[in-house]
DNA sequence: CAAGATATGTCCGATTAAGGACATATTGTA
DNA sequence: TACAATATGTCCTTAATCGGACATATCTTG
């Protein structure tokens, strides 16, 4: 029964709060937007619209949030997006934040 | 500065997943809608209108999260909230997708 | 007695977001 | 060579949400 939920509760998170999931998978590991797209939909078993998710990406590039650098890979035109100190300080914010929402449990 | 992004983040929360910070709210006691608002708006020095407030209860416990019992206290009549064994279960999904952002920081 | 606080609710215009289509370019595969 | 996959972007119509107003009732305080 909770797993019922659960699908709704990620798609919920994901959606609303795009913006930061996208920090956390580029904290990990310089990444791309085809590549994010493919992981969340595997990862989480969700669909994740492109037309959202480019136009979000580059607003987290605008706040300074991450950078991008082209990078052409066997043909393919890549933005290859790298987290900033700045969106390191956010993402950590973000963290205290679900910290303190898990303590009285 | 992380003080600075912590009070947007908080509304992003409030706001996009306010029927899940309800619910966190009324299992801790059973309480009602101008209580809440008030306790949200100390709590975490944001605003949190009436007329998103209300409508969002009457919700939860259309989905059987919570349930009301008109109480009469001073001539005033108070909806007072009680989370349900459903919304403890869907609370717990909720704060074991907040454990696994948490992992891996 | 008037004003503010307590208490819950609806409604509407404006803004915002969602879903999906349109667009383009290259590479690999059937 | 046509189709699927990789890769990034915009646009438009519709749906949802926001902020604030309208509404009502009781109690407390100045």
């Amino acid at each position: 029964m909770a797993e019922n939920y659960r699908k709704e509760i990620v798609q919920h998170i994901i959606r609303n709060l795009l913006d930061i999931q996208l920090l956390r998978i580029i904290q990990v590991e310089p990444t791309w937007g085809y590549r994010i797209k493919k992981q969340v939909e595997t990862d989480f078993n969700i669909k994740l619209r492109h037309g959202a998710l480019y136009p979000t990406l580059n607003a987290l590039e605008q706040k300074g949030f991450v950078e991008s650098k082209k990078q052409q890979k066997d043909g393919r035109a890549r933005k290859v997006y790298t987290i900033t100190a700045t969106g390191k300080i956010y993402l950590q914010t973000y963290y205290s934040i679900l910290q303190g929402q898990l303590e009285n449990t």
